[in-house]
Formats: structure tokens, C-alpha cells, sequence
DNA sequence: GACCAGGGGTGCC
DNA sequence: GGCACCCATGGT
């Protein structure tokens, strides 16, 4: 697990979770309930939860609390099969051995991957945690405790009813600003939802539903499944960070092409995921 | 002040 | 379907 509180500590201006201390704290909502509660390991290697006090649950809550954060580290998955792939893997083998332990680090709410995905998109990552950061303090809710405040991020039913206008005072692009009020409106409608991507039951039919999407091209749609709908074989193959990453393991002079990219995948499948979570977590 | 950034839409062929 | 061009702004 100290593998996944490392990455989760890795950008000071992530603002949906705190990590201090090897503790992370966050809002969990489950249904109309928020939940604020606090995770970390002991010298076992086991997770414990903890809800912070003034914000007590009933034992439905608690499981479904339990399940969120499953999800979000991904903690039902066998990862045997992808280790052993991986540690025949001349790309693979190092990442794997550092960062032992690491699994996709989920974003469950599919508005939330969305969103971030789209404002990830042809900017540097400190500037996409930028505009989150506002587009949350902006649009969404928070509780407070201790004196700090720990956010909710904003609902697509509130955002499905803004304008681009709206967005452009948080330097947000108006295209993207489009995308997004986009994507709220036909979540809103529910005409998107991640039980009908799910249902499409495979990885190309919920690819092809998504790019038909405005703003959402082959590297969004890939991130999302992999990040959201959780599919191993999901692969970001534009992914400027796993170029990047690619490069440096290989001790390559260029960026791999997109030949050599496909060539991975095929090594890799069906854990593409895993490897590009892997090689991101080399650089970043 | 270039050059790049966890891309995507649009128009043209 | 492949390609050039545009978007737009902050980090380094």
C-alpha cells in the first residue's frame, strides 16, 4: 500500500484528497451521504479507515464507504498475472520492482474522470491541477474540518446549466469549457452514464460510445476507461507522459512510434494499463 | 522568448 | 482515413 500513498502524494495541488503524514483524508459520497474519512497503513502493509468524528455512519454507509475505496485502488484485482508478464518485460521489469504494490489509482466518479481528463488535455500537468483546483472551488462543496476544508467535486446537474461564459473566469479554454458543460448536459440527461459504458460490456464498444462524444477523442476515451471503467487493456497510446517515460527506460534517443507503440500493447495486453500506470509513475 | 504540454475539432483532399 | 492547421495558456 505505501506504493499507492506515494503516488497519491505526488502532486502538492491535488485538491479532491489531502496525504500528510502517510494519511490521506477525502469525502466520500455515497448516495446523498458525504462521508469525511482517513486512510493509512500499518507496518503489515494493511489499509485501515477511520471516519472522522462528528461524521458517524451506519454500517450500510460503512460498506458502501468500504466499496468506494476498493474501487478507487483497485483492490479486488489478482495482479499475479500482470507481474508475471511484466517481469519478463525489459520496459517493465524496473518500474515494476520500485513501485511493487501500485495499482491504477482510480477516479470513480465517471463526471470527475471526465472533467480530467479533458482538462489534462494539451496542457502540462501543473496547470491542469490548476484549473481543477478552481474549477472545484469554484463549483463544487466542501466540509470543513479542523480548519481545513475538503472538497466535493462539482455535480453535472449544477455545471450542466452553466455557460462557457461561466468557465472562461477560472482560464479555462472555451472549447474546453464547451466539452465540459457538454458532458454534463448529457449526463445530466442520462443519456451517459457509467452503468451504460459498463454495459456496452466490452472495451471497444464503451471506446466507440465515448468518442462520438464532443471533446472526447481516442487518448480522453482510454484514460477514462482505464481510470474509470477500469478496463486493463485500456490504453492512452498519444500519451505524450508515456512517451516520455518510454524513452527514458529504454534509454532511447527519440519518442517510440506509433509502430513500437503498438507493438508494446500487444506485448502487454491485457494489462496495457498497468504498464502505462507503471511507466507514468517513472516520471511523474 | 522559444518550446512544450498526460489532445481534439475542423476542413480539406 | 490521413493530414495540416488551429486552439489558447501556463511551466520551464
Amino acid at each position: 500500500m505505501k506504493a499507492n500513498l506515494g503516488y497519491l502524494e505526488r502532486n502538492k495541488n491535488e485538491c479532491m484528497f489531502e496525504v500528510e503524514n502517510e494519511t490521506v483524508t477525502r469525502v466520500i459520497v455515497v448516495g446523498e451521504t458525504r462521508h469525511l474519512v482517513r486512510l493509512n497503513v500499518n507496518e503489515q502493509n494493511q489499509m485501515f479507515v477511520r471516519f472522522v468524528n462528528g461524521f458517524k455512519t451506519s454500517k450500510l454507509d460503512g460498506a458502501k464507504v468500504t466499496a468506494y475505496i476498493r474501487e478507487w485502488f483497485d483492490l479486488n484485482r489478482d495482479l499475479t498475472p500482470f507481474y508475471e508478464m511484466a517481469n519478463t518485460d525489459p520496459l517493465l521489469k524496473g518500474p515494476v520492482q520500485n513501485f511493487y504494490g501500485l495499482r491504477v489509482i482510480g477516479v470513480p466518479d465517471l463526471f470527475e474522470a471526465l472533467c480530467w481528463g479533458i482538462l489534462g488535455q494539451q496542457i502540462n500537468l501543473a496547470f491542469a491541477y490548476t484549473l481543477k483546483k478552481q474549477f472545484v472551488e469554484k463549483y463544487g462543496d466542501s466540509i470543513e474540518w479542523s480548519g481545513r476544508k475538503y472538497w466535493i467535486f462539482p455535480s453535472y446537474e449544477q455545471i450542466a446549466q452553466l455557460t462557457p461564459d461561466d468557465l472562461a473566469e477560472i482560464k479555462m479554454t472555451r472549447r474546453k469549457s464547451e466539452f465540459i458543460i457538454g458532458i454534463a448536459q448529457l449526463m445530466a440527461s442520462g443519456e451517459l452514464s457509467k452503468e451504460k459504458l459498463l454495459g456496452l460490456g466490452s472495451l471497444k464498444e464503451a471506446e466507440k460510445s465515448l468518442i462520438k462524444i464532443r471533446g472526447i477523442g481516442p487518448w480522453t476515451a482510454n484514460y477514462v476507461l482505464m481510470r474509470c471503467l477500469r478496463f486493463t487493456s485500456a490504453f492512452p497510446i498519444d500519451d505524450v507522459g508515456l512517451h516520455n517515460s518510454i524513452k527514458q527506460v529504454t534509454a532511447a534517443e527519440r519518442k517510440p512510434s506509433k509502430e513500437e507503440l503498438m507493438a508494446f500493447s500487444g506485448k502487454w495486453d491485457p494489462w496495457q494499463a498497468y504498464a502505462t500506470f507503471y511507466l507514468w509513475r517513472v516520471n511523474y
